[in-house]
DNA sequence: TATCACTCTTACGTTCACGTAAGGATTGAT
DNA sequence: ATCAATCCTTACGTGAACGTAAGAGTGATA
């Protein structure tokens, strides 16, 4: 655990790019107390090493999953008031096992959607059949073969035009 | 198709209650040319009927789906700007068969990251074998049993404290 | 020592999707 | 006519996650 090499240390542009987030962004986090350099040149530079390029996936990963960034660092505070490691593990593990069942809700629905977008566009198949020159005012009705009586979806109902015309005194 | 009640006719309220949205939203939805009055009073005021609702819950679907308000107008606008029914259908068509490739690009990323949280829950079941009053700063090593040599997945790897202390000149 | 890329802090700008408030006009019921 | 409820426009506020710029200091190299 104790390498010779403390020389890993670097400046924020270096971790930047590593990271591939901006420099603006590192700041940020630090603002937010979720990346907090491991220590400062005599000039003011800050330093980090290897662990806060390990910190920095940690938190897109996290980002990926949903969260934001003040709940990160809520999670964050919680562990550092954690006395004991098994304590802080069960912590980061009641908070992966919500987020999990989070995850899971979102894909049921993210499924849901997948087959209504299926079923506009089945729906929406039958449309060709239409000549190709019919108004666009015409196709509320459109019995012209496609969809006999089959009810618009969802995804398809909203976009009927009403402009603005047809409205006097 | 026409039934001899007009009188579906609503003011704004009346409509933010049957949507479920507010009043500011169906104004925003307005200044962003997603949704147009059918006509006013003569003082002014707003009313809609009821492919006013149609849309709105349309609007809602596409938000479910992943798109801005921008993006939903933008959308609008091409099909404004389409000539006969069936090119208007076939915009629809490919708008909601891209959109269906996203949904499921983001579907299997949520799946992966599901099963990163799994990975990341199985390994810190291995924690609680860790002696209760195991000190925090231990745990990176954590030999007592638990995981042997496993390396720490990313979900947990990036949670170590690097605290303020021991740094001075 | 001069130079120049790099970094510092401070602070205002941006997009999205509205919230909230102010001050005044309209509706429609009594 | 009056009055409460509803609605109008205008406009500034919010929070998330940074972007962008200004003006000045720092680090390593020539």
């Amino acid at each position: 655990m104790s390498d010779g090499a403390p020389s890993t240390l670097m400046r924020i542009g270096a971790l930047a790019d590593k990271a591939g987030r901006t420099q603006r962004t590192l700041h940020f986090y630090e603002e937010l107390g979720l990346l907090t350099p491991v220590g400062r040149t005599k000039g003011g530079f800050r330093l980090y090493d290897q662990d806060s390029l390990v910190r920095i996936h940690w938190i897109t990963r996290l980002q990926d999953l949903g969260f934001s960034l003040p709940e990160i660092r809520e999670f964050l505070e919680a562990l550092r008031s954690a006395q004991s490691a098994p304590e802080m593990m069960q912590s980061l593990q009641s908070f992966y096992a919500q987020k999990r069942l989070d995850t899971q809700a979102q894909l049921s629905r993210l499924q849901a959607l997948d087959e209504e977008l299926v079923t506009a566009l089945d729906y929406l198949s039958g449309c060709h059949t239409c000549a190709p020159a019919t108004e666009k005012s015409a196709c509320s009705g459109c019995e012209t073969g496609g969809h006999a009586d089959i009810v618009a979806p969802p995804l398809v109902a909203g976009v009927h035009d009403h402009p603005s015309s047809s409205m006097d005194s």
